[in-house]
DNA sequence: GGACATAAAGTTGTATGCAATGCTTCTCGA
DNA sequence: TCGAGAAGCATTGCATACAACTTTATGTCC
């Protein structure tokens, strides 16, 4: 691994985190001398993240970290009804056994974790819900589909989508994950791929909702951040 | 514009005229001292050009020209038929007269050329198509969704497309284009979505059979698969 | 007081040199 | 003759220095 590989993970790591605000400049010096490297690998990672969308390059002026407007969560949300379906669809006719039970215990966890309900829990579903959805698209088996949603799907939407959820909205989800491996499991792409449409647009509704109140204290820049318009 | 944007240009330019084939190694220094530019504009391009997925970076070896083999054309048609739906759909509520016209006006000149039929008029064909579509893409207004579409709808594959269609498959192709400024113009996103998917897997058909009977001899096995779908 | 011009500072863009790494080839030994 | 190891070579990875460009601030002139 290269040195720009890691700084490339650092400064994803840095945005998620919020450290890197959205609309801050992410200058190549500042990293460079606090990483202890020179300009040279920064400047790679900073290309790799404007080509991933991450941060836009100004021309003579620095590499801007995106900032997210309600109609970007619109826009991915609408590529991820086309594309989530499809890549079950393609897993359907695929999908071998240890992959289903991959599956199952993931979906098993979840659910347990769903059970308690607090908070630490939230987090850990969304984990355990990334790795399910990862299982979906290496069954699918192909590169240039896993690229794409790689692309689009970016973490700061996703990852608290959980938090968003009502109980009731939250158990919902994890009937689709058992619907989805019951579907997948007799090799039913169509029914696999409504499943997951459901899934997506369940997923778009919470997330487009304006946020409860508690939101609001605990990531005023988070919230404002996706509120924007 | 900066010399890594040019170096980009004329990479991507000598991929496709075949004068940097398939497999092959693009070397930074030997660019460089071509163009009579450092390392570090080329570096750049490259790694644009890998992130774009016309080279394959291989670690310490240098950058290849991806070979495209049968499966990612068929993997890019996928794509293509969930995604440039998408695009008429999104286009037809938000297109504008102007656009209507610039539609039509080049429907009638790729109708002109058709008529000719010869061989220099199936290249600009093409030409008019990319642009057809490009208006179309712009109408959808949706950047990722752009994005996405440049980012598989490499012009190796859709180049030669044309060259493979028999007459009456070019004259069907022309009839779509009709038929989606037909569905645009009242506003009808659906209709213009199925006539767009017509049009791709009317494309994917050309594409995907065999090129002159050589095929046959050459890889039995790959055209049975081909013909299974 | 305002506007325009000029200069200075800060940032990215490019060149060059050196280090590190992986592969190939040649040689030596069994 | 075959295999293993070491050396050399080619290539990328990184650091540093310099150039070009843009923006901003300040000073002067109207």
């Amino acid at each position: 691994m290269t040195a720009a590989d890691r700084v490339y993970q650092i400064i994803k790591t840095r945005i998620l985190n919020g450290q890197y605000p959205a609309g801050s400049y992410v200058r190549e010096a500042t990293i460079g001398q606090e990483l202890e490297l020179s300009r040279t690998p920064i400047r790679e990672a900073l290309r790799r993240l404007v080509s991933d969308g991450w941060v836009e390059a100004i021309p003579h002026h620095g590499a801007r970290v995106v900032a997210w407007t309600q109609r970007d969560v619109e826009e991915v949300f609408e590529l991820r009804v086309l594309l989530e379906p499809q890549v079950v669809r393609r897993a359907a006719p695929r999908i071998n056994a240890e992959c289903l039970t991959a599956l199952d215990d993931l979906a098993e966890q979840m659910e347990a974790l769903c059970e308690s309900g607090d908070d630490a829990s939230v987090d850990e579903i969304a984990q355990l819900n990334n790795r399910f959805h990862a299982e979906l698209v290496a069954a699918a088996d192909s590169p240039r589909l896993q690229r794409l949603l790689e692309t689009i799907v970016q973490i700061p939407v996703s990852r608290r989508s959980f938090h968003r959820y009502t109980r009731s909205e939250l158990h919902c989800s994890m009937q689709h994950h058992r619907e989805l491996i019951r579907a997948l499991s007799l090799g039913d792409g169509e029914w696999a791929a409504s499943v997951m449409r459901a899934h997506i647009l369940a997923a778009r509704a919470a997330q487009l909702r304006p946020a409860a109140g508690d939101e609001e204290a605990r990531e005023p820049a988070l919230r404002r951040r996706l509120h924007r318009a």
